[in-house]
DNA sequence: CTGAAAGCGCTTACAG
DNA sequence: CTGAAAGCGCTTACAG
């Protein structure tokens, strides 16, 4: 049998409602009660059961992260810096994994129904317009990452001006022909890459040629894997018409496509997106997103609007920035 | 105002206790007021409340992972398989992170107290003997991965023999100056690569030389970082003594070294330890821990503990595989 | 098959 | 500063 509060009533000599305030650091105990109490329940071993106190008090002290799958670089980096932000917090962290086939916005809906936290951080989770106007209807604290949207804070990247600039420079250093290594174009930071692809070619006067937007036949993890990138590289470099540069919108599968490189003996100048920590292992040119802050203030964000309802929405923007190696 | 059984109980005209039996699948209630109390319990969005489920049930249908650090590779996988494993079940998931520099089996008792699980599962937790005897003394589910006590379920790999195998291949194949990059000694895993390391070197009678043993300054992590492993091979090849091949401890150290190998224009050859999804593609040999299947067999076995306390304890010990590319 | 009732371990106005 | 008491939303013997 676990240590419960009346046990340390009892052999303190006191009510259950002063144990209680005692371990809720009410101000209003004296001293010498406190101490007594706070001796009393190390010495039991006492420890408050977090459902008992969850039912009574209606608060979870949860934090619930939601993202489509959690083991991918992004997803790692991003997640590091929400604890890193935590650390200094008492709130407890669950994940949850959208499962991948089903409806997302059903299995979000689900969740945000049953309250089992009291603040959710969305990372990579793209709705319609009309979905996220609906959960803003729940009226519970969410921040976004990865995403926007007016009437939630957020942090994102500015993902059209990171494809813009992989793309300029190329142009600049004279390459006319620059691929685009794509996935899976539900997502939306894929789409918006392309609109910075397009935007970049359009103000250089290059046409854009379809033929050019390459994607891997695998779409595990929309997309986002080496084995994708490999795929479409091949399948690049055995065009009729082969491009002499390419723009990847990940790292990771832009070491697919080094790889495919390699295997082929060929070579066209590449840079991929994200700057996870290995890119610069591989010599792998990129866009750098700040994975890490970019999880440590959305969950600050997040902490501000739980403990302040009414702060005005901040939507965080980064830009982002041309690494070359 | 959330839904709670006492809305769809009055709406149904049954008692909250029937409700609360039609959810919780007691086969005693007839058909129809099962369907009928359904029926109501969507049409007004009824959740269960988690907190008080548990709170009543004295159930909490969680398990706990306690880890070091959740953002790594080995990790990553390995939770895959966790998760894998339990989307056939209805456990909920949580991740508990030990924090470096504080005492580990404090923090592990602490979360034990609370009792916020019913199962746990250590991910890379190594601890003393005595303190794994304390632990047990709490006779609750726990099972062990990437670690081995008799008295807990466990699933873990040979790391003797995987270092074995390596070295005793370089042997093989003709050298004889083999360096061990290494990482944090403290770590288990990597005492016992050290064991195996030093076991090839005995049975082919290559005397042991501790100035081949080498880790890089960096110590976070473990030193299980490119970093790292950047590091201790520019010191591997500035050396006097040159070795003429490497084995290292982790895949993600091995590409460090590799660009080390690079930027001195210099190169021996590798085997890393792990074969995460990169190895392949940027051509690394390495040992082959079946990560992912480590993942979910040991959630397997910590479920069956959970539901059959006193069943026989299993140790799953998985033989490494040497991958060459 | 169903209901009344006690209880899970806390929190928190309300008095004093 | 402290206590008595109600209540959080469920589950589960115990009767019937």
């Amino acid at each position: 049998m676990a240590v419960t509060i009346y046990d340390i009533a009892k052999k303190a000599g006191v009510s259950i409602a002063t144990v209680s305030r005692v371990f809720n650091k009410s101000s209003v105990v004296s001293t010498t009660t406190c101490k007594r109490v706070m001796n009393i329940a190390n010495e039991l071993g006492y420890y408050p059961q977090v459902y008992a106190q969850g039912l009574a008090s209606k608060k979870t002290n949860r934090i619930l992260v939601i993202a489509p799958i959690m083991s991918n670089y992004f997803f790692m980096e991003v997640l590091g810096g929400i604890q890193d932000k935590l650390l200094s917090c008492s709130y407890e962290l669950n994940i949850f994994n959208v499962t991948l086939g089903k409806d997302p916005f059903e299995q979000i809906e689900h969740i945000l129904k049953k309250r089992s936290a009291e603040g959710y951080l969305f990372i990579s989770i793209h709705l319609r317009k009309s979905e996220w106007q609906k959960l803003h209807k729940y009226s519970v604290p969410i921040a976004l990452i990865d995403e926007y949207y007016p009437n939630f804070d957020s942090v994102s990247v500015d993902n059209t001006e990171g494809a813009y600039q992989a793309v300029s420079h190329f142009i600049k250093s004279g390459y006319k022909r620059i691929a685009l290594l794509s996935a899976c174009a539900t997502s939306l930071p894929v789409r918006d890459r392309l609109e910075g692809y397009k935007k970049a070619l359009k103000e250089h006067h290059i046409p854009f040629d379809k033929n050019l937007i390459v994607t891997g036949n695998t779409l595990y993890r929309d997309g986002f894997t080496e084995k994708a990138g490999y795929e479409a590289m091949r399948s690049i470099l055995s065009s009729p018409a082969k491009p002499d540069a390419c723009f990847c919108v990940s790292d990771i599968q832009a070491i697919g496509a080094q790889k495919a490189m390699q295997d082929v003996n060929q070579s066209i100048p590449l840079i991929g997106y994200d700057d996870i920590k290995l890119a610069e292992y591989v010599g792998l040119s990129t866009i750098r997103q700040p994975m890490k802050d970019m999880g440590y203030y959305a969950t600050q964000s997040l902490i501000d609007r739980m403990t302040n309802t009414d702060k005005a929405v901040s939507n965080t923007i980064y830009t982002p920035e041309l690494i070359l190696r």
